[in-house]
DNA sequence: ATTGTATATCGTAAATATACGATTGATATT
DNA sequence: AATATCAATCGTATATTTACGATATACAAT
């Protein structure tokens, strides 16, 4: 690239794109998944689901925790992980607005 | 990276991780709803609107039509871009029955 | 036939993303 | 105090994405 143009779109078109780049790695959607599933998950147990390493799954909770899809808390010499349960409505909402709203522009649609 | 290791990941994760994918582009949003809003479009109208080189838009309407988001039918030396409406369709029920089924996964929230 | 127009593709540069091993830092255990 | 464990961060290699200008191709108009 010579610069990302990103900046010259409008922000509803900037927070969506940047809401599916966060789930556009099926290594954290899988995280997503476990955590709910467990209610709330050590590093460790994350880690020894996926088949990545350590490294790159705690780059990849660093990513979902900066889009503040998950929370993280420090157990002792352990990371516990719950989803943040504001954020994931707020995604879902956003995808499903861009959704409906799209469909709506075009009458002869369905 | 070494090598991606997305195969390792189930169906389901990789083809949701691939919609969002093709949506974490502000360009890219845009376009869809661009063509949307217009019923049908030709790719010098959507050059027009967006702030990007005409060679961009047309790897962005590439990648969409890869994903089969859009469809494109040459009429003359114009390039006539839809809606694909059914995949369009799948998108939508792809992430809403992500998110209902993390939560679901979890029954404590909301 | 020549020229103009629209758009796809090619080549390339630069940014970003993904992955891993090694290291670090912090706590827990002995 | 010494050692082990867990997880974050650093450094690095490589892949992918984004962007553009230049070029090629195909049709339209003259």
């Amino acid at each position: 690239m010579a610069a990302t143009r990103k900046e010259e779109f409008n922000k509803k078109e900037n927070e969506l794109a940047d809401f599916a780049r966060v789930i556009s790695h099926p290594a954290r959607i899988a995280i997503l998944k476990e955590i709910a599933r467990r209610e709330e998950c050590i590093c460790g147990e994350i880690v020894e689901v996926l088949p990545l390493a350590q490294s790159t799954v705690s780059q990849h909770l660093k990513e979902l925790l900066k889009a503040e899809l998950i929370t993280g808390t420090v157990d002792g010499v352990k990371s516990c992980y719950c989803i943040n349960w504001k954020t994931f409505e707020k995604f879902e909402k956003t995808f499903t607005e861009f959704f409906v709203r799209t469909k709506v522009q075009n009458p002869n649609c369905c």
